[in-house]
DNA sequence: TCCTATTTAAGAATTATTCTTATACAGGAA
DNA sequence: TTCCTGTATAAGAATAATTCTTAAATAGGA
């Protein structure tokens, strides 16, 4: 469940690092809301990170931790899960099929390949649950941002 | 973009059957709903959906919009897009990684798979844009989940 | 046509997330 | 070390997405 002090050390010593680099102040709200990320592996979302850490740190706020995140995220230091940050998207396609995602405007696009609709699905998965669908989500920059952004 | 007339019509009438096999009435909205999102390809939100459908329907509801889309989501004659219907998760782990996640109750836990990093990935999604990153997401029922539901 | 369980509209309520502003502090300069 | 200042935070208000409550409407079977 929990991640190796070893691991711990790595991801602690990179996000240090991207921190200077991006010349961000070392705080110990930053600090701390990291390591509560990194320490983990099971994916929480904010507020479940907010009261984790409120213990230690009684006068953090929630707006703290939202804020961290998706700075860190925008630095890349971190990743959110899913396509959006925004509201539910749905789909009347029933067949099997892949998503692109763009990065910049959340354009999601079907697409399809008979390639990716077998692919092996590895045993460490498996050992997960009862695996009853599978599919490819490609993140990139739409052919419409990339002109926006050439600019 | 569009969808062609007889993928739609296919759609309807998967809709319709879908809809007498769960017992459910057959009321307007739900067939306009039903059909707005099936003449899309472009995943809309409930807000889009709603919006489009206010001019033929100036007394819908945004509420209805939402109920009846995810009660056609609990019946599988449509889908939603990403992990799950709760508030976002973060992942601190950089490593290219795929995830299984659970539809009952949205564990999401990391798998890696050297095979599933190297995925070919097809020119229709190229032509979409820039690729800059791929995941696999299976969904399914985690163990936990099963045995509850053994019960 | 009538009846009734189901469905809907409307708006209030809730929940997740972001904004505003006054205060606190990290880290460079002296 | 102390001082200074731009950056970051806390607190709570504000906003946006989604759900709930309740009274009225209606699909579809009798
Ligand atoms: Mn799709
Ligand atoms: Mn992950
Ligand atoms: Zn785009
Ligand atoms: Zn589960």
């Amino acid at each position: 469940m929990g991640i190796h002090q070893s691991e711990l050390d790595k991801r602690m010593e990179h996000f240090r690092s991207g921190c200077i680099k991006a010349g961000l102040k070392l705080t110990q709200q930053r600090l701390e809301i990291f390591k509560a990320l990194a320490a983990r592996d099971d994916h929480p979302d904010a507020e479940a990170l907010f009261s984790s850490l409120r213990s230690h740190m009684p006068t953090l706020s929630l707006d703290t931790v939202y804020r961290t995140l998706w700075l860190l995220n925008d630095l890349g230091l971190i990743n959110t899960l899913g396509p959006r940050r925004e509201s539910i998207r749905f789909d009347a396609n029933l067949r099997q099929h892949h998503h692109f995602v763009c990065l910049r405007c959340g354009l999601t696009r079907d697409f399809e390949s008979d390639l990716l609709n077998e692919l092996p699905i590895p045993e460490d998965a498996h050992a997960m649950g009862k695996v009853l669908a599978s599919q490819v989500e490609l993140r990139g920059i739409c052919d419409s941002c990339s002109q926006i952004e050439a600019l």
